[in-house]
DNA sequence: CTGTATCCAGATTGATACTG
DNA sequence: CAGTATCAATCTGGATACAG
């Protein structure tokens, strides 16, 4: 029989998660996607205010971590898409809620 | 007639809520205190990790934007007891969610 | 278009020591 | 217990310049 988790070992399983989703613009690029695929300019232009560099390492490190995918297609000028994988799909209630949150109280 | 708020817009007022619940450890704080009030000493042992000079700066932070409220009893040694607002509870279903997400994935 | 590389200033974070 | 103070290390932002 299975104890049942106390807060604290919840915040500590919940940090390795926030490890991957806690960077400053992590959750907007994954919001941005939730509506289908995008090019890298596109998301540059979704995400306002992120530069080119920080945008670069945010997409690798999700990509690293299996919630989005890259695409690269021989095209000139090259194209590559980014859409979330099912693990980055499942975050769209807690995505969903947020935004709920935002609006009742910003 | 209002116009359906486009991905571009939506991103842009969530990021206003992000600049404050964005910090390292401002969602496993506001965790921490789902299930009830909460002295410091108390949310620095809850919140693996975290050292004291930023559980401070997050709860100034917190309180300043009205998502807890600090109480201090004249005691020796002092007591003070940290808990979450209206606004704040109200983000006990992003945190639900993201908990879920959590441990389905990680 | 989709990145990489570099420089630099400023902000954030962490460890430690100390106060009332 | 509940913080403050200080210093060093790391992260981040913004402006380029450039490559495939």
């Amino acid at each position: 029989m299975e104890a049942k988790k106390n807060t604290v070992e919840k915040i500590c399983e919940m940090q390795t998660a926030l490890d991957i989703l806690g960077g400053k613009w992590t959750f907007l690029i994954i919001y941005a996607l939730l509506d289908g695929k995008k090019r890298f300019k596109e998301l540059e232009r979704a995400v306002t205010g992120i530069n080119t560099r920080m945008l670069v390492k945010e997409l690798k490190n999700l990509e690293d971590h299996q919630i989005l995918t890259r695409t690269a297609f021989a095209t000139v000028p090259p194209t590559v898409e980014y859409s979330l994988t099912d693990k980055g799909r499942d975050l769209e209630a807690t995505m969903k809620y947020l935004y709920k949150w935002t609006k009742d109280w910003m």
